[in-house]
This record gives C-alpha cells, structure tokens and sequence, in this order.
DNA sequence: GAGATCAGTGTGAACGCTAACAAGTTCGTG
DNA sequence: CACGAACTTGTTAGCGTTCACACTGATCTC
C-alpha cells in the first residue's frame, strides 16, 4: 500500500513518479484540466491515493497569488447575531472552495479593527467581511491592502465598500406598528449600546413610526444588549406611569424586561406589550413567548460571500449594497392595549 | 511617502533595496534575530513601513513547513457551548500567534467529520481542534496526515489524543445532590440527544448521585438541546404523577420545561425544581432565574490551545487530558421540596 | 601579536507548486 | 501524403521566503 520511504509526506514528483508521468500532468489531474486523457487520469488519480498525497496549498498560494481563504472580523462571536452570520459565511465559503479565518474582537474600537484587518491581509486573505457594526470602525478598512475585496455586514455607509445588511429601521418600525396597531397610545424603546449601527437604524425606524402616526415620542431607554440593561430598563418602566407597550432593541433585552416586569407584579401582555428583535431560538419559550423581529443571519453570510466573489472574479472595483428584509413573528408577548380605566 | 512605482505589493528584496541590506537582514529583523545592528534594523523597519511592506505568510509557510495556522472543527457554532469555546481557541491562539481556520458542521457523523479534517490538514494546519463531542466522531481524527497534533473536546476516549473537557459526570451530580438535599425524594432528567459524550457524562453523573442516595432512578426523559424537545418533556412532566425535581441536560432545554409547566399552571420552585446545565448568559433572567451547572468554556478554549502548542513543541508523542471541573450557580428555580400532602 | 571567537552581514539554494512555452502525437482534409 | 489543427504531454522558470553557509571585521585570549 503506502510506500513513503522516508518520513517526509509526498509531493506532487512523487506522485508522478508513481504514476509514471511528469509532475505537470499531475497538477493538471489536480486542477481538472480538460486536456489529459482519461486513463492517465486514472493512473495518476491512483497514484495519489495510494501514496495519500495532499497538494500543498501554501505551495499554490505562492504562485498563483491566491490563497483561498477569507478572513472574517467580527465582535464577540458568542453573541446570537454574529455567530449565526459567522455560520452563514462559512458554509458559503466552503461551498465555494475558500477557506475562513476568524478574527473575534473583545472590543470594538477602531485600532482593534485595524489590527484584525492588518493581521489578515498580513496572512494574504483574498477577502474579508467586517462584522463590526460601529460607525467607528469604517475607517479601519482603509489599512487593507488596495484592491483586496472587503464586504462589511450592517457596515458603514461609506461609497466605497460594498455592505450586506438587514433594514434595521424598518424591522423597527414593524415592531413599533403592530403595537400602534392593538391601541397602544405610543411606544417605549430600550436601545442597544451606543454607536452601533443596528442600535441607530432602529432608533430611527421606532422613532420613525411613532412621528409617521402622530405619537409622542417618549424619551428611549439605554441598553447594551444585555439581559441586564433588559432588567435594569423594566424597572424603570414598571415605575412609570401609562407604559402599555414596549419595543427592546433585541432578544436578550427583552427577556431582562419581561422578567423586571414579572418580579414588579406586571402582566405581560395583559398590561404592557414587550417586542423584541433578533428572533433567538429561546424567544419562543419565553414566558411570555416573544413577538419579535426575526433576522436571516444565515442568508445574510452567504450574501456575503455571493459579494465578495463577486468582487473578487470582476476586479474590486465593483461596490454593492444589498438588504435583506426582515420578517416579523407574533407570539405571546404583545396584545390589544387595555382600556384605560 | 510609499512609492510603488508597480501595482504589485512589496517584497523583500523591495524592502532590501531600499534600506541598502540584503533581502536575509530584512528577514533578521523580521524574525527578531538577536544579531542585526540596532541602526541596521531602524533602517530596515522605516524601510518596512514606508514601502507597507507586509511579508507573505505563503512562502514563509512553504520553506518552514509550519503554517502557523490552526485548524478547528466544530458541530453548529451558533449554539452557545461551542461559540463560547470557539472563542476562547481563537483568543489564545492568536495571542500565541496562530491563526484560526474554523468548519462548522451541520451533521455531526464520521464522514463529515473526516472531511473536515481533511480539508484542513490539505491547507496545512499544525494542528487540530475537534469540538465534535460524539462517540462517533473519534476515528475521524484517523484521516490526520500523522505526526499532527491533534485536540479533543469533550472527546473520545481513545488513547492516543489529547483531551480536555469539563467534567459532565461531576456537574451532574452538583446538579442532583443539590436537589436531594433540598428533600426531594428523586430527580427526573430530560437528556441530550443520543450518542453525545455530554449527554451520556450527564445521564451517567445523574444516575450515580441518585444510586449513591438510594433514591430511585427515573426513567430519563429524551431530548436533543432544544427548547422544544425541553417543552415536550414539560408537558410529560407535567402530566407525570410526583414530580418535583428536573435536572435538564442544558440550560435551553430547562427553559422549554419551565415554558410548559408555566402553561400547566405548575409553580416553579414552589411544586416543581428545576436544574439546567451551560449557564448561558439568559438563564440569570429565565422565569424563574434558573439554577444552573456553569462550565467555563473560555478556560476549555485556552486548554486546547496550550495543549496543542506543547504537542508542537514537543513533536505529537506526548498525550494529555485535562479535565476542568464545573461550577453550581443557585438562582430561583429550585427550592425545598413541598411537603407531601 | 597570532590564532580563535563572535557579532553582523551577504550569497546561493531550496521549499512545492503553477504558468508559459515547447514538443511530440493524433487526426482530418485537400 | 503532406499540411495544419487539434490534443496530450514534458521542460523550464519563477513565486517570496528561510536556511545553511561563507565571509568580513572586531574583540578576545594566552
């Protein structure tokens, strides 16, 4: 079977040797080209498997100037959002033969991002997708080298990269509609963390609907995407006077929200609404189960790389912008505004 | 400032020439070789910047034979278990200066373990992490060109790879005594899916703290770590005669079996306990905040890591397991068994 | 002060692969 | 049967790095 004489794994002359060719043929067997004839083919393709030879890809990088990798930069991976999108990108990319290195941010300034970007073209990534929805972070995609692809999910707005995102501001405003729509006077907002681009498209999506249908627009709560924030905002609201419906910026705040609500005694739908956004796997089971805006992260990822290859096969001058639509799904968590008493 | 009188990146010898040293003292002072003249070295760092010069990790990687590259193989990262420790692999390694080439598998069976490890051991990884915790999965690892350095999570048993893991059997027990010493009589388990080392190390510690009490042991309920397979044995348990204790095998699964003891009117802690098992960031806020087994998986993710670098150091004789012990959170869902009626 | 050591630098040859070209072989066609 | 157009294969030359070694001059050592 296996014969390598020496410790050291084949390469592509022994497996000509063995196939009785020139290391040439071999390469073309490799890369399926057209011109071999089919029983050289299958001599060659024998030999490989029998001396369970593997082609060096760094080899191939060198010389076609190509490694076949991806980098990917993204904020805290363990968070629902990012992970699910990660997940898109990478089942898209092997799909289409790129590999995908992963650079998780624990912040999310714009030296960390330059650095993650700088650390991956260093590597000679032949593409990159920046999941850092920071206003601050754009500036950092200058630092790659010229000419390399890059696609930034709910990206900066800048004109010169092209950017995959959900339409935050309108999952926002179908939020904030269904709510107006069961009778509620108005509707109270818990914000992601500041700076971010979704915290922002929703901001604006909420505030939009409410102006759009003539409501007072209440002063919107600050969050961090925490269940915590959640909790520390529901606190807040039970305290108020009149809230009959709130909108959390995500899944996860939400749940801080209808659980400071349950501890104050509050009834959830009977006497506030709560709405989320993201659609996590849990929100179904939560008590209530969650109305909520639902995010296709997974086909977010594999617009991504539809993009970057895109970008990559017509020379980087071409820049997209592509928006997925959000979906909305009701659940337990939202009903017909009480009468006031 | 740069002046790339082509279009083509920097290389070394660009780099040489315009510090007026040979293409060998620029990689001297890249590779911070002790003897390079300090003024020497000055020239050819001002020299790196001005040209942005970055060195190409392809050619390094072909003449070293180490890419520097580390390869991860893990079963659907959005889950938080294995994005938590996914995350932990890449901070380490990167800190040790590796980078991170992660598959996601959508299945969890040999075949698609065994491709990806043949897909990354062809891009030339110095080693391999598998987050793929089935029994199955161990003879993929097989497919590894031989002398690769190679980590187990959660992993096989076999003897000639390394593992590290959290020790299911010692949380499960936390998990169970807890409850037997709040008086319940037993514990009922809703189990993960089949044929997952988490789940039988879970059943197993399970029923041992059960034996070791005398207690009956339950027929375990199935379940596959999602809320809806927690939900369905809510809903059984619900049904069941002299339930008062749950031990979940995750935290998800808990909050589907809180979901439907809820819809049944069954209080919780007051009529039923429940345990879950991950801690994940949401259980603090689940109704009621859940008491919970923590497993530190960033310290699994660093483990790995500094067991995969000794290998490499030490060529990929050596052989080690680390097991790293769980930890108990008391939040609100378990309290004293009520008294018999 | 002659030989030995050492710091600092340069030279040439790989590493394993693909691109470009060259060269042989087959086939059809006038 | 000779001509060119395919098809099939081999030869050569890099890609950009690091490694092994050779070389210079300075600093020791006895």
């Amino acid at each position: 079977m296996v014969a390598p004489s020496k410790r050291r794994p084949p390469v592509m002359a022994d497996v000509a040797r063995e196939a009785g060719v020139s290391h040439q043929t071999v390469s073309r067997v490799l890369n399926d080209h057209p011109n071999v004839r089919p029983d050289t083919r299958a001599r060659v393709e024998e030999a490989i498997t029998r001396l369970g030879y593997r082609r060096n890809l760094a080899a191939r990088a060198l010389v076609t100037k190509r490694s076949r990798m991806l980098g990917v930069v993204s904020f805290d991976t363990t968070l629902y959002g990012p992970a699910s999108t990660i997940y898109g990108i990478e089942q898209a990319a092997r799909t289409a033969g790129y590999f995908v290195s992963i650079v998780s941010l624990k912040t999310l300034d714009v030296d960390s991002v330059r650095d993650a970007i700088d650390y991956l073209s260093e590597q000679g990534v032949d593409g990159v997708v920046v999941v850092a929805p920071r206003r601050s972070a754009g500036p950092a995609l200058e630092s790659l080298p010229s000419g390399t692809p890059a696609v930034a999910v709910e990206g900066t707005l800048r004109g010169d990269v092209s950017v995959v995102c959900i339409d935050q501001a309108e999952g926002a405003r179908l939020a904030t509609r269904h709510l107006l729509e069961l009778g509620h006077r108005t509707v109270h907002h818990v914000t992601g963390p500041p700076d971010w681009l979704e915290t922002e498209g929703r901001l604006e999506g909420w505030r939009a609907a409410l102006e759009e249908a003539g409501r007072p627009v209440p002063e919107p709560l600050p969050g961090d995407w925490s269940p915590h924030a959640g909790y520390a905002a529901g606190r807040s609201l039970a305290a108020m006077d009149g809230v009959t419906a709130v909108f959390a910026a995500n899944d996860q705040m939400a749940l801080g929200v209808l659980r400071a609500l349950s501890e104050e005694g509050v009834k959830v739908p009977d006497q506030i609404s709560v709405v989320g956004f993201d659609d996590i796997p849990e929100s179904a089971f939560f008590s209530p189960p969650l109305t909520t805006v639902r995010q296709d992260f997974d086909q977010v990822g594999r617009h991504c790389i539809e993009v970057l290859l895109r970008q990559l096969d017509a020379g980087a001058g071409t820049c997209e912008r592509l928006v997925v639509p959000p979906g909305f799904v009701v659940r337990s968590s939202t009903a017909a505004a009480a009468r006031v008493p």
